[in-house]
DNA sequence: GTTCTTACA
DNA sequence: TGTAAGAA
């Protein structure tokens, strides 16, 4: 089998985490990872992959989350982390026209007050 | 020999 | 979840 770093098989995996491949199979059948093909349609694990495994399995074996409610959940924390993106990306966007204004504002010349004048207007009617 | 799908206890 | 049959 042609081995390369950071991609594994099947019965690697479950080899590695200790459990069956058709389990492997039902969390994919269950859509809560999605492991490349080879053009042989073998299943290709990656890191990322097994972390996600390793997280499926903590849910459903010391939390007793059957699988549709890790894959709620992990779609939560996937969107979590999304939402955190965004939300730094508008704190850096504001905090840059923060700065932006405070300069403005410092590079304003000062002027001196003006007078209110009374004037009179001749109208003829 | 390994993996895939499907099926059943 | 574990096991197994049959095909690839």
């Amino acid at each position: 089998m042609g081995r390369k770093k950071g991609f594994y098989t099947i019965g690697m995996v479950a080899e590695i985490l200790n459990i069956h491949p058709h389990t492997l199979r039902e969390y994919e059948r269950e859509g809560l990872i999605r492991p490349k093909r080879t053009a042989g349609n073998i299943r290709i694990y990656t890191d990322e992959d097994i972390e996600d495994i390793k997280f499926i399995r903590e849910m459903t074996q010391e939390l007793g989350v059957n699988l549709a409610g890790v894959d709620i959940i992990m779609r939560m924390k996937r969107q979590i982390e999304q939402l955190h993106s965004v939300i730094e990306s508008l704190e850096s966007t504001l905090r840059k026209k923060i700065e932006e204004e405070n300069a403005r504002r410092s590079s304003l010349v000062k002027k001196e007050p003006s007078h209110i004048v009374e004037i009179k207007i001749e109208r003829d009617d």
